[in-house]
DNA sequence: AGTAAGCCTTGATGTTGGTCAAAGCGTTGG
DNA sequence: CCAACGCTTTGACCAACATCAAGGCTTACT
């Protein structure tokens, strides 16, 4: 619309002290100081648009990045061409972990809409850690909540049924959502239903038809992309049994 | 056979300077004194027999632990009781990494056979980290290398099919035995058959019945635990279309 | 605004792997 | 050394999900 030159200055110069994520990105107790040496390393905003990729598997490893407004997923692919999502990230959560292993990134990063990110250089980051402990602690919590999560995914794939697997999906979107301030009942996927499936080893088919069944019986609504649980109770319950049976607090 | 007192302490005093895992668990390039230090962390050698727990779900969180000789399975299960094994693990590998997140244990790690372990006590090392900056940086590499393992294991669960699972599940057994000086195509295997199909997402029948295809194939020679890999290239064959496209090199 | 492409839904059919059951073998502990 | 238990194998049958196919809807591009 406008052009970007006459954008006021104050709406970039966003830093990580003040932004709104902080609290789901960012060590809780720095001081002042740190925050400045901080701010110094991060680099606010970069944009993709929807369809566009922040880093591709096998690409040089430099970088995490967190997302800032949007949404992205994150896949690996095979040789033959299968794709397995890994992930969908929304604002404040981190990306490009998997990279630090081998310096060289380890799946695809696609935006799923325009989006934002900051960019965190991994090396200079590391530095940082070497000066502020909370920040390492921060690091190493950061990818332990990874870990636990691919695990808790391990179970959804190796253990659940397909209605199953839907229904903590949907859960999992809520919840997140909830956590950002978003209406938790009442959304709109960003995500196709084969990427839908791909993450949760089901055909794009099986997704719909689940979805629909969860409509027919009135815990949900579904009109294309525009979800609404309206009996979240009974997602739940469906997930209750197979969930974790010692879940791992987010913080 | 002897009492433990008559054991040369010479046998006892194992650090990790000079032991023989060291490159698989540890930094290179640490110096002398640093060696030291580490070794001062390093609490050798806790004795587990099979079937015995580690740390169980749900446990606080003090230490990682290293595996010294042995097997071990770590696992998690759900509310009603169904359980995902998330990693079978040998010498030099690290468990625990899933505890840091929330201070709290997020596994079940299990001895599959007689076994000994080093317990690395989490916040000793991350000061230590703190002043050794390649004892950080190697952290954040296993860690990260945890996370592309699940992320592999996440395209095992969601897109390849019994016959693959398991080939790839041989091969990688496999090729992690070669790198520990074992034989690699002949080997017994530590788990059951249930947990192996727990691992991969599979019934135990199923994999019994896809191991005796492999047999009857002329690819391997089953008798119970023991497996030989008569023809890995066969099986690798299986895998190669299902790989990963930018296999991440493990170092 | 029109049109093509992509996405979603639904139905009919097929296949893989799960479930149930029984028997053999090994191992362990008394 | 024997008995009991657990693990493995194999067969018969079944269910869940995949595959194939067609039609409708939405979105995006010109």
């Amino acid at each position: 619309m406008t052009d970007s030159t006459v954008v006021p200055l104050q709406a970039l110069k966003v830093s990580c002290s003040n932004c709104t994520l902080r609290e789901l990105c960012l060590p809780l107790g720095l001081n002042r100081e740190e925050m400045t040496r901080l701010d110094a390393v991060i680099r606010q905003s970069r944009r993709l648009k929807r369809g566009e990729a922040l880093f591709r598997s096998g690409e040089g490893f430099k970088s995490l990045y967190a997302v800032r407004t949007g949404f992205f997923k994150t896949c690996i692919s095979s040789q033959d061409g299968r794709e397995q999502v890994t992930g969908f990230h929304m604002s404040g959560e981190l990306m490009g972990l998997d990279g630090i292993s081998a310096n060289v990134h380890g799946c695809n990063a696609v935006a799923l809409e325009d989006s934002e990110v900051c960019e965190l250089p991994f090396s200079r980051m590391q530095n940082l850690a070497l000066e502020i402990p909370s920040l390492q602690h921060h690091f190493y919590r950061l990818m332990s909540r990874e870990i636990v999560r691919d695990h808790n995914v391990m179970m959804l794939l190796g253990n659940m049924k397909a209605e199953e697997r839907l229904a903590a999906f949907l859960i999992n979107l809520s919840q997140r959502l909830t956590v950002r301030g978003f209406a938790s009942n009442d959304f709109i996927l960003r995500m196709s239903r084969e990427e839908i499936g791909s993450f949760l080893g089901l055909k794009l088919e099986t997704v719909s038809r689940t979805l629909s069944k969860f409509q027919q019986q009135g815990w949900i609504a579904v009109d294309h992309k525009h979800i609404q649980l309206v009996q979240p109770e009974q997602l739940k319950q469906l997930v209750a049994g197979c969930a974790n049976a010692h879940p791992t607090p987010n913080h």
